[in-house]
DNA sequence: TCAAAAGTAGACCGACTTGTCTACCACGGA
DNA sequence: TCCGTGGTAGACAAGTCGGTCTACTTTTGA
């Protein structure tokens, strides 16, 4: 199965770093040197294999967040090594993951903004599972259910804020000034 | 000047719910109404085409934004009148803006991520505006510089969150969720 | 009134798009 | 030895891409 992941290995990275409609099949086929035919042995169109990038891109940055965070005591610790490593990701100083260029799954939804398409509704997915996992270290730290999906919510927006900042604005600090206003809203629970 | 305003938001109507890539001249010129040879008489390229755009989304945006929250008295009231005019925009309950997709700036940065982009650039500009904005009024509620700063800056976070989290997710509450965390953080200064 | 300016329609260019198809090759197991 | 599997290389189809060009018409202003 080396030539499969190959090509979704390969059209992730290009599709991450030029966006999903400017890079063409062909483009994918001659970086990754298989050839057209295996393309479609494996997908049944571009759509599908753009899907199988988007969750290769879950499962690859859902993986090195959880353990990132479960390298830490779960709780405060843990949500606030979530700053420490979305930091590590834009200075690009993580060696698993390829050079920072925004939220794939944001940029993915911006190419399809229709909530219908299998597509946006894969990024979709990949959010709500680090808010779950960001809800489950909130629990931690907050005394209700309704507290600790307040403060998840919270501590993702300004994760989600700083992505943004960080890749339009090229703030490369932005992840340490979102855990400057989150490590405030953690203590006073 | 009719024709070449058309052109400019026809364009910037297309690139908005389809993105931009996937948008071809050819479409604009005939949802325009209007001939090649125009266009090509206004602007040297698509790409210049696309930068009138932003500029154009930068004015609209900008300065509806800036409308609504000088309704309101400048400081607290106004930095909260933000949260509920994205809030409007969200639930497409804001007749001067088309139908709410993401923002046009952090949609355009995902296909334009090279940061020396002029495309990427204009998109820059925008979100300082805001910030500007921001910071204006958070000097009003603030003793110190660095004070008003750390507040807009928490504020901006939180709102470019919630429009991730309303496009991506279909969340059509994030702005209230997101005003509620901002209304703790103003007034304890 | 008349000429310049600005717009239209559409052919045309070369390159590229997704996707199909044919022909061939290399390897592994019966 | 022989066949099936999975791969390669590349032609091909039908259409679209950005962009140029010609020829014609409409508008505008002096």
């Amino acid at each position: 199965m080396g030539r499969k992941q190959d090509l979704v290995d390969t059209a992730l990275r290009l599709f991450y770093e030029h966006g999903i409609h400017a890079i063409g099949i062909n483009q994918v086929l001659q970086e990754a040197g298989v050839a057209k035919q295996t393309l479609y042995n494996h997908f049944e169109s571009k759509d599908s294999l753009v899907e199988a990038a988007v969750e290769h891109r879950d499962n690859l940055i859902f993986s090195w967040l959880e353990t990132r965070m479960n390298s830490r005591p779960a709780g405060e610790e843990a949500l606030l090594e979530m700053f420490d490593a979305v930091h590590d990701w834009f200075n690009n100083r993580e060696p698993a993951l390829p050079r920072f260029c925004g939220c794939f799954f944001i940029n993915a939804c911006g190419e399809y903004s229709d909530p219908e398409h299998p597509v946006h509704k894969r990024c979709a997915v990949h959010k709500a599972r680090v808010f779950e996992l960001l809800k489950m270290h909130a629990e931690k730290v907050c005394c209700s259910q309704a507290e600790a999906e307040q403060l998840a919510n919270a501590l993702f927006l300004l994760k989600e804020g700083a992505i943004v900042k960080a890749h339009v604005e090229g703030d490369l600090d932005a992840a340490l000034k979102a855990k400057a206003i989150a490590s405030g809203m953690i203590l006073p629970h």
